[in-house]
DNA sequence: TAGTCGTTGTATACGCCGCATAGATCGGAG
DNA sequence: CTCCGATCTATGCGGCGTATACAACGACTA
């Protein structure tokens, strides 16, 4: 069966499951020409329906973006939480990266999505960065149990915010391209899962000296 | 006097410096609304012309885009080589850092063109990965200065990658506004100096075990 | 069962956009 | 002075987001 979202020829005047059809060809769009080839036009197209028609179901086209956006936050909030259960908490601290990271590649269209400036503008997602901080969070938690002894809130953070640089950074660099051309002779995703295991070691080190 | 590039009305048919008016004017858009409301035909309005007259200087619009984005590569490169007279190579890694930092804040239009998704499309912008890779090789030659013995190059790639992502996550992020609202009491610039120092700690630690 | 009304579709239009073709205006070389 | 190439304008095309007006359905109600 197709995953796209193409019209029932047969299909009387209403549509019946529209709204879930529009979100289905925006994926696909998203993910064959990038945020850059969103179009609301294209999408309708897809979808069978009249131009007009996605208006019924989303005020604008950042409405159609931001559900993407949103399906994305919550699925990488789900893949960190599963990791929580993880026993040794620096093992655990390395699968968040690379979760991080896996997540970037299998779901290219979202993540793209999640972080594009259309998005970043507040006035097009007010509680954007509610959902963006989430897994912050998980993140925390992780490094005060892998200190295992009191250590200032703010040194926590500090740490927090290098591990979550250090991922972010590498899944954008990748996206960039440049990675491929920096490293022409290696395979990529060993080489980000490497930087990963590096930085959590020393993560690790620094808050257990 | 204005730094905006308007039309001067006493101007004749011919404009005489219409290609850099045009470039200040794509600076300024850009700066003023991001990539997302780069316009030629805004930007022919602020020069004072026909809407198809930037076309005789550019062949489209990525080719504009592309232009300040290639000015906004080699200022990087420009003020990354500056710092290569320093004299101990751990400072100089910790101000590479910095300045990577700085660059990102202080041109951020500049910046956003040279990491936006359609310029990252190699068919838009062809040599873009030798402009973007060229920082790379100040830092490798920083972090063989700061080991101050034989390493494999491996080695030093690795941990190259590992400060760039950091620092580019960083802004990335920063960007975004994740920062200003995951650490809401505290300033975003030293914060981001303090990952950038911690991690400088880390890395010369590391090559010099 | 017939009438009514809100929901969800279409038709059409407006002003943006990037870009093409054709023509106007200049400055400089012969 | 004349011609020509470089640089400008005028006009137009199709695509975009989106506004207003209208049409078709289904579900509730008399």
């Amino acid at each position: 069966m197709s995953t796209t979202a193409a019209k029932d020829p047969c299909r009387g005047y209403h549509h019946g499951d529209l709204r879930r059809c529009l979100v289905e060809a925006a994926r696909d769009l998203l993910a064959e020409r990038g945020v850059t080839g969103f179009s609301l036009r294209e999408i309708a197209r897809r979808a069978g329906v009249s131009p007009r028609a996605p208006y019924h179901h989303f005020p604008d086209r950042t409405a159609l973006l931001r559900e993407v956006a949103r399906m994305g936050f919550e699925e990488l909030a789900r893949r960190m939480a599963a990791h929580m259960e993880d026993e040794d908490p620096a093992s655990r601290l390395e699968a968040l990266g690379e979760e991080y990271l896996r997540f970037a590649l299998e779901c290219r269209a979202e993540f793209q999505t999640m972080h594009c400036d259309e998005l970043c503008d507040a006035k097009n997602f007010p509680d954007r960065q509610d959902f963006a901080d989430r897994p912050f969070v998980y993140l925390l938690r992780t490094l005060e149990e892998i200190a295992g002894k009191p250590v200032p809130q703010e040194e926590l953070e500090r740490y927090g915010l290098v591990a979550w640089s250090l991922v972010h950074g590498l899944v954008t660099l990748r996206a960039e391209g440049v990675l491929g051309a920096s490293f022409p002779d290696e395979p990529i995703e060993p080489m980000m899962k490497d930087a990963v295991r590096r930085t959590t070691e020393l993560i690790v080190a620094a808050l257990r000296r």
